[in-house]
DNA sequence: CTGAAAGCGCTAACAT
DNA sequence: ATGTTAGCGCTTTCAG
């Protein structure tokens, strides 16, 4: 088998035309008679033409090519994000390249190093540090097209993302008005930079006009199903006991349902459960959390249009914009 | 900003060296001065060089990436599979293009021209269908290496699976031996023509030396939860009323659970439930389902080897190699 | 309306 | 030990 695949000038050969003339043809330019681009079209057809875009890429200096690095598609989150945004990228004519960075900087060295040899037009990146970024600007300086899934404020990059800040708010809020006066708060951001969420919610209790002890914050050692189960004793071992529980991430407030169910704690009735980035069991329509709920098809869509934005006007570096979009608050089963 | 990318020419220049002695240079040339070398790759450091792997590849004919095509990123397992895979190429030094089908044939062949434009080395394909495949056929033929995720018995593929019917053998003999004589199975595989877990299925009734109508089969109008908890009250109402279910599918699976639990059937105690595929809730360690586990992980390592190793035989087309993994029953909970 | 020539950035064969 | 030349498949001037 192993037949070289067809170029231009194969189709040339066989319609008598010039290689040019093909090109022009197959681009359908106006000014050939709609006969000759007829016949080269057949005939392209007939022998399975397909243009090599690797060359096309290499004259035009775009491969209309985008990359998509992220810490981990596992996290449903994630997921859903990099489903739409393959499919808005399709849609518009683009190739998604694909690289995960398992939440370690080194390796997001390694895939922008990828990306950029292969020369993508831009860039998506939901990134691993929200401390360490100087390569990611690097990328950006050098006038390619970035956009960030997550907000870095001060960093200059192009954003949209979810507005944490506002989520936790609500969420919060929402407690508050139902009359809880002891909430616990479970966030391990604060190890990584990422206070959003805790600033928040306590902007929340301020809002509510109750005493700042009113959030108690408890950081579980990582953000899975198990932690969230395991800093439940010492949550509900806190004087006064917490009503109300606000978690910082779907997985550990999956995890605190647990513990409660296996500890006789009932939910709502003895703790009322927010989580937040729900999208795992929703996918299964089967969620019975209470969530902000990440809005990662919204993000996604408005993601692609603003790089294929950037990518179209070259010309020169606008300014960065940051769009923040305010999640939604979902009430289900445990508030 | 937007600095026009470093060449080759541009560190040929820099060092007064020509274009050739740079390229050999980068690429650790034995031939070439170790005084010279370092000197290259020193100022090519200085420059932020990054080889342009487009121009390269159209040289080479190789583009070191390889194309990912699957029916649906939100289902777990294939989530999982495609983490694996992008780690295995990105270790192997190759990039990977994603593309989803939505199970849609229309949608595989225009990704499959995306990839064929794009020139990617070879392609893995978890198959929009299980009868239409020529277009992927088409693309073998021009000898373009293809690995299948499915078994598809007669198309002539490479193919690293699962063994569907392997699988449902040891799930639903494991019921038998565990005294269940009327046993319900749900699979909207047929409309497909996937009948691997049903054959796997009955061959364990028959190694039982059941009656054949130990086993009743259910089928549900699509695979998701809804489906599967919709279908449960026909299911409930046979008589003889089952003791055990199989469930072609985790969602399935996890929608009868909830019917269950809704309608007072205890599980196991009423009936002992089997899911497939488990990947949701495991990958949160939080499954009560037993499963018949798919070995995504070894089936996409497995895969990428392969594919791999095709390309890397590029000479002639060896004869296509099937591969099937007999995935583990894993029992939880539900059995 | 169509063709010929040049060149995108790189590598491979062939000089020097 | 290094430089020159040609060419990968395509698009883009520029001629005819």
């Amino acid at each position: 088998m192993a037949k070289p695949p067809v170029r231009l000038k194969d189709i040339a050969e066989a319609t008598g035309f010039s290689a040019n003339t093909v090109s022009l043809a197959l681009r359908g330019s106006p000014r050939l008679p709609v006969e000759t681009r007829e016949r080269v079209l057949e005939v392209a057809e007939r022998l399975n033409y397909f243009p090599n875009h690797v060359a096309r890429s290499l004259v035009s200096g775009a491969t209309r090519t985008i990359g998509l690095l992220m810490t981990d598609i596992m996290n449903p989150t994630l997921t859903l994000a990099a489903r739409t945004i393959e499919r808005e990228l399709s849609r518009a004519g683009y190739g998604m390249m694909f690289a995960a960075s398992d939440a370690s900087v080194e390796s997001e060295k390694r895939a922008i190093g990828l990306f950029l040899s292969y020369r993508v037009d831009g860039m998506l990146i939901y990134p691993a540090s929200h401390n360490t970024y100087a390569h990611i600007s690097a990328v950006a300086d050098a006038g390619i097209p970035v956009l960030m899934l997550v907000e870095l404020p001060g960093s200059g990059f192009d954003t949209v993302a979810i507005d944490d800040r506002a989520g936790a708010f609500k969420a919060v809020s929402h407690l508050c008005k139902a009359g809880h006066r002891h909430i616990a708060m479970l966030d391990g951001g604060k190890a990584h930079g990422n206070l959003d969420k805790m600033k928040g919610a306590q902007k929340a209790i301020r809002a509510a006009r109750l005493p700042k002890g009113a959030l108690s914050l408890f950081e579980p050692g990582g953000h899975s199903l198990a932690d969230g189960s395991a800093i439940m004793a010492e949550v509900m071992a806190t004087d006064p006991r917490p009503t109300a529980l606000f978690a910082s991430t779907d997985s550990l407030a999956i995890g605190a349902l647990h513990w409660c169910r296996e500890n006789g704690v009932s939910v709502p009735r003895d703790l009322a459960v927010i989580g937040y980035d729900n999208t795992e069991m929703a996918a299964y329509g089967a969620s019975p959390l209470s969530t902000v709920n990440y809005a990662a098809d919204e993000i996604s869509r408005l993601g692609v249009d603003r790089i294929l934005r950037r990518i179209a006007q070259r010309e020169d570096a606008a300014d960065p914009e940051t769009t923040l979009i305010e999640p939604d608050l979902i009430i289900r089963g445990t508030t």
